[in-house]
DNA sequence: CTATACCCTG
DNA sequence: CAGGGTATAG
């Protein structure tokens, strides 16, 4: 147990919480060390005003009588809030700190909570405060968490690690620059009010990633005040996903119906391929704007040639993305989004007027056409049916997911999908199949696959098993002739019989995506195996160690039984072997009442007292997770309480007392034991709890709670007070035995 | 490198 | 509760 047991352990922890939450409490990140040594640089300076006394009494926390009735006073107003203030007088400091970046120009205009801008002002700062730190104390303001005076040579041996490291956050930075969110902070800028300094310069090398985030946590008020705008823009936002929806779909009738006219024309596909494609490049030559086609009437619509139909589609919808791309940028100009969508809107109506009495009659043609398909044997398949039914599956799952595409992706795929491909014919049959794996892929190895969906999109020959597509997006790729190579032959004749389940074969594919650059099958199962690793079944696997690739059912069930282990446990898991092979409810049960006696078991004794399971990596991880979790909730009522006490005006820890009809006590009994196992929690467990309440107590009051690493010391006690754990809970069927006690 | 802790998020 | 990210110790 590293942690709560040394002195070493202490300040490990409290780098450690000056990363975590140090960026949340930004300003209260400040050492109680350096708080002084800054509050003598300010009394020495004596240049500035009141403003800055009253930051150093806040931030000079447990210096004095003073400060700590300033701090409480504020606290008091915050109320309860404290949990999530960072810092009764973050406002205060926030708002002297923009002071001080307006007068020195430049840099801090960027947005400290972005990690992206922030870096150069806290480079910026840092060198300022390593170089003349004495001229401009104030720009020592924000890298709180270093003494910068007193180690102020071990900082300048340490430079040449921080040039190294500022060195790749700029590179990073200059390659995000571009990123849309940057200018987006930048606008939120002034609203979202006053920035908070970077907590430590150090710490924002690492913490930068959380600072895109965190900063928005800090200030709440702020938000608040922004958030009704906001709301706004999203339903703004909505509305005109809705109607690009809307333009989809027309769009798609459309292109039904453009089909629908070559096909009754034309009998050949490949014909048809190439008009559409044609139609479709076309456009570059302008040979129909817009406007022209706005004039229009139903009558000539309907009689307009496919490739015009497509243009003013396409022109349509382009119309409709700029709008709504300009639209993010200024919604305060409702008019002239008003105007832009309604027009269009009431275009897209003619058009999809015109196109639904098409549709109606092509649809009929093509339910016909289906139902003689499926009364044939695949090979005699007409070439109409799969061209349209295929997007029309498509789409809807695009559909499912309007951001996906921009317009202009969706133009292109519109492209694909009206070209017939002659593999289409082979697949007509495995369509609906195809599509349903599509579907339930995503769930199986939804982060795995995710990685790779972007480059998967991007050059969708890559793909080794392109039949397997997982994920919508890829369907639609897939769609493309060279991804059509493998799959029939694969999912329809390789592995007949397992696609009626479904699952099996999706497993594999999606695991086979995790790693696409190789088919090793041996590799895959260790990859996987890592990847996995954490994962449990609770349930009994069945036991018929199969051989990966022996079939695709194979494979996935012996990843399945391998993702808990490595090659050794593997070994291990025989079928039938004694022991369980995962941690069962029943298991997790079990300690959550052991947590009642022991908050901080070590591992040795998870494994006296889980004798009945098979301890292998992931099984003791995943146990110790469990406890960490336990703990992480008792602490967080511990502390939730305590504050609660503290604005109702308890003074005094002793005040407090944990009995078993406490709300606190109720809280825990509920998390811990909520079947009510125990009927008589243990007593020691009470005077724990009342101990660690009163602990919380009497930090928070005290103050200590603006120490980042103030919890620390609550832990270092409350981990002392484990008690023995009962011999019954060695006992595997522990849990009868005590639910007859 | 591994085990563990802590924090955050879903 | 699990997973992910990060930091630290051994």
């Amino acid at each position: 147990m590293p942690d709560h047991d040394s002195v070493a352990l202490l300040s490990r922890q409290t780098k450690r919480r000056r990363v975590d939450i140090g960026v949340k409490r930004t300003v209260g990140t400040a050492s109680v060390d350096f708080s002084r040594a800054k509050a003598t640089i300010f009394s020495a300076m004596n240049s500035h005003g009141a403003e800055q006394d009253v930051e150093c009494s806040m931030v000079q926390h447990g210096d004095g009588e003073k400060s700590n009735v300033l701090r409480k006073l504020l606290k008091r107003a915050n109320s309860y809030e404290d949990a999530m203030m960072p810092f009764p007088g973050a406002t205060i400091i926030s708002q002297l700190l923009k002071n001080n970046m307006i007068k020195n120009g430049g840099n801090e205009a960027t947005f400290p909570g972005s990690g992206l801008s922030s870096t150069g002002s806290e480079i910026h700062q840092e060198d300022a405060c390593s170089n003349s730190s004495r001229e401009s104390p104030q720009e020592c303001l924000s890298p709180f968490g270093r003494p910068a005076m007193s180690q102020f040579d071990i900082e300048r041996l340490s430079d040449e690690h921080l040039r190294a490291k500022r060195a790749r956050v700029e590179n990073i930075i200059r390659g995000m620059s571009h990123s849309p969110s940057v200018t987006m902070r930048a606008g939120e800028h002034d609203r979202e009010g006053p920035p908070q300094p970077p907590s430590s310069p150090r710490e924002s090398y690492r913490e930068n990633k959380r600072k895109q985030k965190l900063p928005q946590q800090q200030q709440q008020s702020f938000q608040q005040l922004v958030s009704a705008r906001k709301e706004q823009k999203h339903e703004e936002r909505r509305q005109l996903k809705l109607q690009l929806e809307d333009m989809q779909k027309q769009l798609r009738q459309l292109q039904e119906k453009f089909y629908q006219i070559y096909d009754s024309t034309d009998s050949e596909n490949d014909e048809d391929g190439n008009l559409s494609e044609g139609s479709v490049r076309s456009d570059g030559a302008g040979r129909q704007g817009p406007d022209t086609a706005a004039d229009r009437s139903d009558n000539e619509m309907s009689d307009m040639d496919p490739g015009h139909f497509l243009d003013r589609a396409r022109a349509l919808l382009q119309e409709q993305a700029a709008v709504g791309e300009g639209d993010k940028h200024k919604h305060e100009s409702s008019r002239g989004k008003a105007h832009g969508p309604t027009s269009m809107h009431a275009e897209g109506k003619q058009l999809a007027e015109t196109l639904k009495q098409e549709l109606n009659t092509a649809m009929s043609q093509v339910v016909d056409t289906v139902v003689k398909v499926f009364s044939k044997p695949p090979q005699p398949v007409p070439q109409v049916f799969p061209a349209i039914q295929m997007p029309q599956d498509r789409f809807a799952v695009n559909g499912e997911n309007p951001n996906f595409h921009t317009a202009n992706q969706r133009l292109q795929c519109f492209g694909d999908v009206i070209i017939p491909n002659p593999l289409d014919t082979f697949g007509s049959i495995q369509v609906s199949s195809t599509n349903d794996q599509t579907e339930a892929l995503p769930l199986v190895v939804r982060k795995n696959s995710s990685d790779h969906q972007s480059s998967s999109v991007a050059s969708h020959g890559g793909h080794h098993h392109p039949s397997l597509h997982p994920s919508p997006l890829s369907a639609t790729v897939g769609f493309s002739p060279p991804s059509f190579r493998h799959p029939f032959p694969l999912q329809l004749m390789g592995y007949p019989f397992q696609n009626p389940l479904g699952t099996p074969s999706s497993g594999y594919a999606g695991k086979d995506r995790s790693s696409p650059e190789s088919l090793d099958l041996s590799r895959e199962t260790t990859s996987l195996r890592t990847k996995m690793s954490s994962n449990h079944l609770n349930h009994h696997r069945s036991l018929s160690p199969s051989h990966p690739g022996s079939t695709t059912e194979g494979l996935s069930l012996s990843l399945i039984k391998s993702e808990c282990g490595d090659l050794q446990d593997m070994s291990d898991i025989s079928p039938y072997s004694g022991s369980t092979e995962g941690l069962s409810p029943n298991h997790l049960k079990k300690a959550k009442l052991m947590f009642f006696y022991a908050r901080y078991p070590s591992s040795n004794m998870l494994k006296m007292y889980f004798s009945d399971v098979k301890f292998n990596r992931c099984i003791t991880s995943q146990l110790i997770k469990w406890f960490s979790n336990f703990r992480e909730f008792y602490y967080i009522q511990m502390e939730k309480f305590a504050r609660q006490a503290i604005n109702d005006g308890v003074t005094g820890a002793e005040e407090m007392s944990v009995t078993r009809d406490c709300e606190l006590f109720r809280a825990l009994n509920m998390h811990y034991n909520k079947a009510n196992d125990f009927e008589q929690v243990p007593e020691r467990f009470l005077e724990v709890a009342q101990i660690t309440l009163r602990e919380f107590f009497n930090a928070i009051v005290a103050g200590k709670d603006v120490d980042p690493s103030w919890k620390k010391a609550i832990y270092k006690v409350i981990c002392k007070l484990d008690s023995e754990v009962p011999e019954v809970f060695k006992s595997p069927n522990c849990l009868q035995e005590l639910l007859h006690e």
